[in-house]
This record gives structure tokens, C-alpha cells and sequence, in this order.
DNA sequence: AATTAGTTAGTAACCGTTTTCATAACGTGG
DNA sequence: CCACGTTATGAAAACGGTTACTAACTAATT
């Protein structure tokens, strides 16, 4: 069943058809309702992908996410998918499971213009690479970012977050806070270490580089990292951790080395997932507006598509240390 | 750039240019070489769309799921997607959020040919409705399924699970023995609860109605029956909880009640989650196989899709007991 | 009444591939 | 050397919508 056969159902041309469906006020409300009641009857169901073609888009767009299963972009990822829908496009998924050659794989859908626009949740791409798509098609970074690229951004500011994070540490009386990091190939881990950095020099506290592991994005990485950091001869009193997940392996890790947390060792984490307010102990956490960061990186890859001006680039959005039991004595 | 362009360029027709993208061997070595290098030097990429229309297929399949934000869901999703990729496939995202309404709307996308075929992690839609879509389209159903609808489905034996976690409990020598279910309108959830019941019976042990309370799909719902539950006059001393978050929330509103998990009440989940090892008491529950349901379903899809026969349409996945400190006492 | 503007609907071109069918070139065996 | 099968390529017709253009008609203005 194909448009011009509701067309000669209902009398009418296949562009009547195509108008009803896609224009309705251009057409009489006579024929329209002959049109309607034809593809009611008959119920007919115009073929997307012909209209695609046609129209040259898709109305689909592409999200790649480092890795699905984490609680944090999940969250994003609904942000943007509820937006989406309210415009009428699908979202295509793209899971790299932080591998960077299935983040290079995925920019073939735009390039071969299967979907309308892009929305990175990972950028470990080169740079000039991600220009010269951004340059050819809509494209937006959310949470990560490239350094020095003019591409519509959204984010946190991950280096004051970290700094305000290892702050709270300092001002609760730490002075040995250990820090373990995202792997540093991912520009948020940098940002962090350097936050945290920061926030040590400027309180006169010393940078010591035993104090500073590299860990992976999972609790069980931090929770070896952890083992390391405590069995220093001077093992820190404060661990801040790249993210709540593995703040967590630093918290398990402090538990079966015989420690309280938070009297012996202090812990914050990063991203208030929904699990670090259940944990116990309650993580303290850097809380990052998950679904607005989605909703605004959907919002302006529409403008994007739409052609419309967008007055600035970087969008930070407002993240909040939220104190809990991890690092806090009532 | 369009095809047309490269035949020109290699002085091939755009029949020529098809041939060697989609089936080189049709074409000689000395051509095939000539259009490459085209290829490559202008970089040209097919318009899939284009091709999508011609070949009327979308190399696209549908996921719907309840809940994207679910540590069970996204590990599901990510089997799917695996051997997705690995046979050119796509994936669109459908999050229903619990809510029938969309579920129903993502079957538009198979209607109108946008997607080569849907699976369904949640089929909360009517019988019939599903049965006529399924005649039509290649369609799999995984975790959740219909009762005596003849559409492939994957899934474990929740009823036995459920039984097998609630013996658990009794051969502890629980007695009192309460549960609590998800949604009453999700499946699983009467399967879970058949299974409860199933054990109780053949143990002797009463089924007081009491004992059991729906609850929603959160943590926070399973705190508040939980509370409930502990306020009875005669309270529980074991609780089999519908999965592991809600078991969670269970286990938090012991704690918060002055109790001690598991001496004071036993608790049991569901699914296995990553954090159900990591949450303090460690979690016993019931092992999903997750990635590997999700595998299953993407593999028949695979064969609907291809036309190829299936020899068995139910398949019911391994599932395990897990035995960890929320029900054991050392 | 003639002109103009506005509304409605039809005609036909077009979007970029794939594939059928026809044809040409090329051995190969009789 | 001819008939034939085989292989390589091209021409052209789809696939199912959308939309620019045009025409017919109506209504309003002069």
C-alpha cells in the first residue's frame, strides 16, 4: 500500500496525499478528510525511508556513549533521548565501550548521512578530525570536550568541581589527600587532577606524586589503587576519586583494610549516580546535572541541524558538592 | 559526490561503481582497482539512505526498552548491540519508561519500515497486538513475554528462580518468609510471586497474604514495604524482593529499623547487578545471564530477518542462585 | 466586466542507489 | 572457424515519497 494508491482511493493525486500527511493546511478540509478517512480505512502508513530519501534527512540522530552500562551516561543519554522524541527524531546508539576506534567507526553514519547530527559523550578523537566533521555537519560534545575546539560544547567546569571537592577535604582538616584519577588519556581525568592540584597548591599542601594513582573507570581498579595508596609508609586520611563509581572500590578497599570511613579515611567521589545517596556510607560527590547537560546538548544539535545561529559555543552547566556521610563526622 | 560522479571519473557506468561496493567479485580485478582508487581519492561514501530505499532494508533493528537507567537493561542491550554490529546492523534505542504508551509508539518504526525488525525488552502490550505484528515483522521478545503467544522469546524460568531463592530461605530455616513484588501487571512479577508461593506451599509454610506487597520498580518504593512489613505484629525474619535495587531499598530500611541483615532478616534479589557485590551486605540473588539474553534475542532476530527457519521458538537461558552475605550468616 | 490575488489540486521531475536485462567481448571445444 | 557458454559492462527502470511549477477556479478590487 503506497501513497498513490490512497491517492486513487481518495480521488486525488499522490502530492495531495503527500500534502495531507505533511502539510494539511494546504489542503481544503474537504479533501483532507476524504485523504484521512481513505488512509484510516486502508491503514495506511507512509514509507520513512522513501521520505527520507526524498527529503534528504533522516530525522535520526546518533548519541556515542563510552560506555552504556554506566549509571551516569545512561542518565545523559535520557536527557537527550526525551528531547529528541519531542522533536520527532530517533536516536541511533552508539556504545564504544571507550574503545576509540568504535568512536571513529560510528562518524561514518554522518558521513554517509544516515543520521542528521551527532552527539559525542566521548571525544578521544584528534582534534582537526572533529573539526572538519563539525565543519560539515552538526555535531556536539557533551561531558567530554577537545581542548581549543570551536565546537558547541556542554559541560561541567571539571576543574573547579575537583578543586571545590578537594577543598571540602582540606577544610575538614585533611592534609595527606590522596587522588585517583580517570585514565589520563580522557581529558575529564586531567581536568580533575588538576582541580585537585589546585586546590592542594593554593592551601599550601604539597603535590606528592605517590599521592596521585591512575586508575580505570571501574571499582575494581580503585579499589587496587586504593590498596596501594593505604599501604604507603604515610597513607593519606582523604581519597578524592575520579567517580562515584570508583569511589566506592575506595571505600571497600578502606572496609577490608580495617578502616572506617569516613574517621580513618575520608572518600568523595564524582557525578552523584543514584547509587552513591544508597551506598553506605553515603558518598559525598560532585552532583552533575545529568539530564540537563543531555537536554542542552540535544537542544543546540537541534538548533545545528535547523541552520540556526547559536550565540555562544560552551555551555558550563552547574554541578554541586553534595556532602555525605563518606567524608563527613556528624 | 554521488555515484555517478565516480563512474564518470573511472570511466565506469554507475552500475559498475554498485557492483564493486556490494559485490566485488562481479567485477574485473583491473576495473575493480581503477573505481577504488577513485573512490579513495575522492573519498566517496555511499548514500545509505539511497540504498536503504533501493534494497527496502535498513540494516536498522529496534530495541524497546522499560528503562535505560537500569543495570540490568543496559547489560541486555549491550549483547544485542554486540551482535548487532557484528552483522551490520544498527540499533535504535526505545526507552519506554515503564510507560505502555510508548511502547506502543515505537511499533510505528517497524510499521512504516524505518527499522528491519524490533526486540522487545518489555511486552506489556495486549496479546493480539503483538501476535498480528509479529506475523508481519520479525519481532523477538527478551526477558519479559506473553503468555501462549507463539513469538520467539528469551528469557530464564522465573517462576523456578523464584521458587529456588525462596527455598533458599526456608532451608535457613526462615519460616516467616514475606515478598516483595514488582509491578503486579509486569509478568515477571506474577511469575516471581507464583514462584514464592510454589515454595511456601510445598514446604508446608503458610502463604500469608501480608507477607506480600507490590512495589514499584525503585529503591525508594521497597524501603516503604519493606518499613511496612517490619511493622507488622508478627514481621518477617526473611524477604524475597522482586530484584536487586528494590532489595537494596529493603536492606536499608532494616538498617534504618535497627536490624541486622541478614541475622535479623534474611534478604534475597534478583538479576545480579554489578552492585549486588559490591552493596554492603553483599547481595543474594539470582544470576541473569544478561549479555547472553541478549545475544539469544539478537541472534533470532537475525534469522527472522534472513527468513531462516527457527527450530525452537522458546528459549529459556540458564539462571543461578548466588548465595551471599544479605541471606547467610557465616 | 476586466484584472488581480488567493486558494486548491494535479503533473512531473527528482532524490541515489541496485538490479534486471541486453549486449559485447572473449575463450573453448568440436 | 563456428557455435556456445562465460564473463564484464552498460542502459534504464525501479524503489515511494516531496515539491516546484502550473492551471483552474473563486473572490475581491477597480
Amino acid at each position: 500500500m503506497k501513497m498513490s494508491d490512497v491517492a486513487k482511493l481518495a480521488n486525488v493525486s499522490a502530492a495531495t496525499v503527500s500534502r495531507v500527511l505533511s502539510h494539511p493546511e494546504k489542503v481544503s478540509a474537504e479533501t483532507r478528510q476524504r485523504v484521512m478517512d481513505v488512509i484510516n480505512k486502508v491503514n495506511y502508513k507512509p514509507h520513512i525511508v522513501a521520505r527520507q530519501f526524498r527529503t534528504q534527512e533522516t530525522k535520526i540522530i546518533l548519541v556515542v556513549v563510552p560506555d552504556i552500562t554506566s549509571a551516569f551516561f545512561s542518565k545523559v543519554l535520557r536527557g537527550i533521548e526525551h528531547i529528541a522524541l519531542e522533536n520527532g527524531y530517533q536516536v541511533i546508539l552508539g556504545d564504544t565501550e571507550n574503545d576509540i576506534e568504535r568512536e571513529d567507526s560510528y562518524i561514518n553514519l554522518l558521513l554517509q548521512k544516515q543520521v542528521d547530527g551527532m552527539v559525542l559523550l566521548t571525544a578521544r578523537l584528534n582534534k582537526s578530525k572533529l573539526e572538519e566533521l563539525a565543519s560539515e555537519f552538526p555535531l556536539v560534545l557533551a561531558c567530554e570536550y577537545v581542548d581549543g575546539l570551536n565546537v558547541p560544547t556542554v559541560s561541567i567546569d571539571n576543574v573547579s568541581s575537583a578543586r571545590k571537592a578537594t577543598e571540602h577535604l582540606i577544610q575538614l582538616g585533611h592534609s595527606k589527600i590522596a587522588h585517583i584519577t580517570g585514565p589520563i588519556s580522557v581529558i575529564l581525568s586531567r581536568d580533575r587532577l588538576k582541580g585537585y592540584k589546585q586546590a592542594m597548591i593554593s592551601n599550601d599542601l604539597e603535590v606528592d606524586p605517590a599521592y596521585i594513582q591512575e586508575g580505570e573507570l571501574s571499582f575494581e581498579s580503585s579499589y587496587n589503587q586504593t590498596l596501594k595508596l593505604l599501604s604507603l609508609s604515610t597513607p593519606p586520611t582523604a581519597i578524592f576519586v575520579f567517580n562515584d563509581e570508583m569511589a566506592m572500590g575506595t571505600i571497600k578497599a578502606a572496609k577490608d583494610s580495617g578502616l572506617n570511613v569516613p574517621s580513618d579515611l575520608a572518600v568523595v567521589g564524582f557525578d552523584n549516580i543514584k547509587m552513591s545517596s544508597v551506598f553506605e556510607p553515603n558518598l559525598t560527590t560532585i552532583d552533575q546535572p545529568k539530564y540537563a547537560i543531555g537536554k542542552k546538548a540535544m537542544e543546540l544539535l537541534l538548533k545545528l541541524i535547523n541552520g540556526e545561529p547559536l550565540k555562544k559555543k560552551k555551555f558550563v552547566m552547574k554541578d554541586e558538592l553534595i556532602i555525605r556521610e563518606s567524608s563527613h563526622i556528624e
